[in-house]
DNA sequence: CTGAAAGCGCTTACAG
DNA sequence: CTGAAAGCGCTTACAG
């Protein structure tokens, strides 16, 4: 057995060559052994202890880079999210992340700031490290990431967006805003209350906020009270912004009795801005799509929640993903939401919630 | 010029040595052109322009593994945290994320929950993938880490940590869990209040958080007020457990007139307890240490809390990345926190503030 | 101005 | 039971 000095500090680490040069095997043994696969080329017992022990003491580290070049798969899974700072992709995020793992895959996370171009910059990124797949959370420009995606191996899912012809996991907004819609009506005829909804905040190139949209609208209509497009208030998903807005729509407006809040965000935009206007912005019945554990502190003021089920959504995903490279057919699965009645401790989900109908086909 | 056929679905992307053979230069041509460095070398107008438009029109991207097998280096950053459910871990990843675009690195993120052993395991990965520096939020295994890494060229940055010999990026935890104390020490001398002032949440081996009880015991000892074990009620980082250990907290002490709240988390665990006995709950003193934009909310509670600053934080520890490579003394460079008294609004930090002494090392 | 060739670390038929 | 060798896609001296 020859020796070789030990790698000094800033030197490459050990390589496999590197194993076999000092234990005196092939690289093609090393190499069988390291990957656990000894048994089935009938090493030796001896063989692979030696090895194996030589590897632990030279903290033998695999080089992926190699590996997957080698094999022409990456084991990384991408994910693309808006942003971080919000439970809903924070939760996604972190389920993407223990999914990951569990698959021995290695997860990749971008944020994109609801920007096109940084999307598109992620997808080219995780094509570069031939990603399996890619999962775009409430994807911006879907059609041109299908397109990029086109012509490589990667396999894409969709989640929190719904398109047709593509790999889909998602609440149904349709439904979930009609409800939540619905909920704010009832709660204001409740009160007897008279004056107009809004729907305040997102971006009108955003594809999960023109479904909502829709059953915005569809719920007025059906209760007959008409829409008018006077009645959106577009805001970027941004707290701030959020927040100058909805103070100009209140300066302006006092026609105000329920909001559709388009997601948590513009949320804090108004919380922010309730100081200012309280009792005004008290007696206004809220309907939130999104919800946070925040919101039944917030006991002054009616609201309505829509709890999305990141984790469900993140998990059907990854069902996708498995059953995945056998059959091409594209799904689309709907992950139930919750509706969430303020002030009320939100119920935990039965077992029985959880094991079936969980989400459908 | 040969041409070959185009690559069917679910073939390996173009390579370069695809786009040469399209356009019949050697692979040496198409790789300085699509580099970028054929102005160095004289490449003629003319053919850099052919080769980069077939690169274009193929949807050409660079396989990553090949470049970072063949230069050694991987550009890639490593970022781990404990959670990303919690906005100070957010917005630390989100930064991560954002400064390493800035660089051109890719950033691989993992959450460890607060585990140990997946603490180590994200490290291994990060050496696998050869990562140029690997950052550790609020690390569990510092010496660990460090002693991995030992051999390998990645350096390490530890955040939210405070370790003599290693580079650290933090808020001076001793420093602000003293003012913490003090300032629930003066809320409760304002209201004439006596009682003890308990320490909630978090693990004997945490790094920070036996820090920040150091501090708790030295503000104590300073008013005089003595310390006892008794005093700390330890917890998990988990809402639900965190829920369950205070109400066991309050069941059997009535003598609770402050308590110092080790992280949003077990924050959100009083959270949940608040509504099953408000009266005693409504009575404390509370200093939290992170901060949330909910905790204003709170309008009933007497609540302080601190803010430490993440984005400055991910930001210096960027500074030193980027100082790095040249010399090799440790830093370590602290950021400023804030404290916020409740029910008042935050100031917004001035544009001096932004700019001068946003750290000091 | 451009090309032939070596080699990064790994895996995997193939050959004994 | 084990080894020699090819090749993944890229970059980079080196040679014209």
């Amino acid at each position: 057995m020859r020796e070789k000095k030990k790698s000094a500090q800033g030197t490459r680490p050990v390589s496999i060559r590197g194993i076999a040069g000092i234990t005196g095997f092939s690289t093609t043994t090393v190499s069988l052994v390291l990957n656990g696969r000894a048994g089935n080329f009938n090493i030796s017992d001896e063989t692979r202890d030696l090895i194996l022990a030589k590897a632990k003491e030279l903290n033998y580290q695999p080089n992926l880079h190699a590996r997957n070049l080698r094999s022409g798969r990456s084991d990384v899974l991408g994910l693309t999210v808006p942003t971080l700072r919000n439970p809903f992709f924070g939760e996604l995020a972190e389920t993407f992340e223990a999914q990951a793992r569990a698959e021995r895959k290695l997860a990749l996370i971008h944020v994109t700031q609801y920007e096109r171009a940084e999307e598109i910059s992620a997808i080219r990124y995780f094509l570069s490290q031939q990603a399996d797949c890619i999962f775009v959370a409430n994807p911006m420009a879907l059609d041109e990431i299908a397109a990029l995606c086109e012509g490589s191996s990667a396999r894409q899912i969709f989640l929190d967006a719904q398109a047709a012809g593509r790999n889909t996991v998602s609440t149904d907004h349709f439904s979930a805003a009609l409800e939540l819609t619905r909920a704010i009506v009832a709660s204001m005829a409740r009160d007897g209350q008279r004056g107009r909804i809004y729907f305040f905040g997102g971006m009108a190139d955003h594809q999960v906020t023109r479904i909502r949209l829709d059953g915005f609208k569809a719920a007025l209509t059906e209760a007959g009270l008409g829409f008018s497009d006077a009645q959106v208030i577009w805001s970027p998903f941004d707290a701030e912004r959020s927040c100058e807005v909805i103070r100009d729509h209140f300066a302006t407006k006092d026609d105000t009795a329920g909001m559709f809040v388009n997601s948590i965000v513009p949320m804090e935009g108004l919380i922010r801005y309730f100081p200012e206007n309280f009792d005004v912005c008290r007696s206004v019945h809220y309907g939130v799509f999104d919800s946070s554990p925040y919101l039944r502190l917030l006991t002054s003021l009616k609201i309505i929640s829509v709890k999305q089920d990141s984790q469900g959504i993140m998990e059907a995903a990854f069902d996708l993903f498995r059953l995945g490279t056998s059959h091409s057919e594209k799904a689309s699965i709907v992950v139930p939401h919750r509706l969430i009645g303020a002030n009320a401790c939100d119920p935990p989900p039965s077992p029985a919630d959880a094991q079936e109908g969980r989400y459908t086909s």
